[in-house]
RNA sequence: GGAGAGGUGGCUGAGUGGUCGAAAGCGCGGGUUUGCUAAACCCGUGAGGGCGCAAGUCCUCCGCAGGUUCGAAUCCUGUCCUCUCCGCCA
């Protein structure tokens, strides 16, 4: 979220930017309510301070009447203050709803449009898009050929959006993972495998919405968790409610876990094979960071992507989004997009955004400067280094040879054990 | 899952109803002394928020959420977490 005071002394340029992101908010009710709640808070505090006085003051009071007396009128300012405090309750009730909605500011130079059409291609990758001399397949024909995913089992064990990997995409699947983790650890990122549920608090912390009729979430009934849509969940949360030295910045962690997305709304929508699915593996990069090392790490962020999937050999153009298109928390937001051919297309692999002190604001995740009084809120960034799911169907598609084979990616040949993946005989 | 113990400031740790935002020590910052460093001594030192140009002042915070009370770190209830022991298990 925004701060509060922030909103209030720039609702112009607030709102101006919740139009540029195409969300849609009533900052004039916000600043209303603000304004009042600020009123009727100095109101309870005054209420309150008289009560607290009353109350002190009793102990010292030795005479018995004089003592009931003032017990009389404690009961009675503490009364009056429940009272406002009820009221202010209620306002501050509707003001945080408004207040989640109030999306993160963007940064200057993201393009302005409202919606992905506006995405401006900023870069390629260094490997070109392949000329086929033959029709390409797509990665689910592949995946049949060489018995690498069995869509048909996972949809009896879970449904439909859920898939077994067989044979050597399970050899990929562990390569990729560790292909990103070495080249992330040589980086100075922190390795960590993440709990795959999360409290609610910390979903929302981190700017999912655990329930209601457009959630991406999976909840678990009778409890507080959720499972979860990426490691930036966890990884968020991982500092939630503590104060780090300024030393320790910034710090740069990645995390391995499931994601799950119930992918409410999204059918009909390149739903074919991996690309849109419930469950997939995913190494994630996390950075907490001052708010003055935040714009260089997302740049680093963004090169680390690039670096990944160059070593894979997979052509890709990199897109700086548009505010329409950066969610709630983006600050700022990069993805790179990887040549499918199965596809004819370019499909998103990765994304990376700056959120500066959006999550870290309603994490309550602090920073404190040497030498210096109090506590400032850090920056928080995160980045795609390898969704398995979409990253295989790039490898494949790309990779794929005129007899139906995939040859293996270079870097990935120790883990996966060959160099060409063939059809079962 | 069962039994017990405990969660207090950057850390250790005292505090069982009123002057406690909280003793003491450590750490940290400043100073005195001192060839330099160290030691010793002195002073200072939690966070968030409101109002104020500022000095300052008010509110909130002793895991979290409720309750009792004029008043709660302290009493009650629930909950989470940590530790020890037992059981179970990968």
């Amino acid at each position: 979220m925004l701060d509060r005071k922030f909103i209030l002394e720039n609702a112009d340029i607030v709102k101006l930017n919740c139009t540029n992101r195409n969300v849609h908010v009533d900052l004039d009710r916000f600043v209303e309510l603000e304004t009042r709640r600020r009123e009727m808070q100095a109101e309870v505090e005054q209420l309150n301070r008289q009560a607290n006085e009353v109350s002190k003051s009793i102990g010292k009071t030795k005479d018995p009447a004089e003592r009931e007396a003032r017990k009389e009128e404690g009961r009675r300012l503490r009364e009056q203050t429940n009272e406002r405090r009820t009221e202010l309750d209620e306002l501050s009730a509707e003001l945080d709803a408004i207040h989640g909605s109030i999306p993160n500011m963007s940064h200057p130079e993201a393009p302005v449009g409202e919606d992905d059409k506006s995405n401006l291609e900023i870069a390629r990758g260094i490997t070109p898009v392949p000329q086929f001399d033959f029709q390409p397949l797509d990665h689910v024909e592949l995946a049949e050929k060489l018995d690498l995913v069995d869509f048909e089992a996972g949809g009896r064990v879970a449904g439909h959006g859920f898939y077994f990997l067989k044979n050597e995409a399970v050899l990929l699947e562990l390569a990729l993972q560790r292909y990103a983790i070495e080249v992330l650890m040589a980086e100075g990122f922190t390795p960590m495998t993440t709990p795959d549920l999360a409290l609610n608090s910390v979903l929302e912390g981190t700017g999912y919405i655990p329930r209601g009729p457009e959630t991406q979430i999976y909840s678990i009934a009778n409890t507080e968790l959720s499972l979860v849509a990426t490691a930036e969940i966890p990884l968020g949360g991982l500092l939630a409610g503590q104060t780090v030295d300024d030393e320790q910045l910034p710090m740069k962690v990645c995390g391995i876990s499931h994601c799950f997305r119930t992918e409410a709304g999204a059918h009909g929508r390149a739903t074919r094979g991996l690309y849109r699915v419930h469950q997939f593996t995913k190494v994630e990069m996390f950075a907490f960071t001052t708010p003055e090392q935040s714009d260089a790490m997302l740049e680093e962020l963004r090169g680390l992507e690039c670096r990944i999937f160059d070593g894979l050999g997979v052509p890709y153009r990199v897109v700086d989004t548009a505010t329409g298109d950066l969610g709630g928390p983006a600050y700022r937001k990069y993805d790179l997009e990887a040549w499918m051919p199965g596809r004819g297309d370019y499909g998103e692999v990765t994304s990376t955004s700056n959120c500066t002190d959006y999550q870290a604001r309603r994490l309550n995740i602090r920073y404190r400067t040497k030498g210096e009084k109090g506590t400032k809120l850090l920056h928080t960034l995160n980045g795609t280094a390898v969704a398995i799911s979409r990253a295989m169907i790039a490898v494949l598609e790309n990779y794929q040879q005129a007899d139906g084979s995939v040859i293996v990616p270079e870097v990935l040949r120790p883990m996966v054990g060959k160099e060409k993946i063939e059809p079962r005989g």
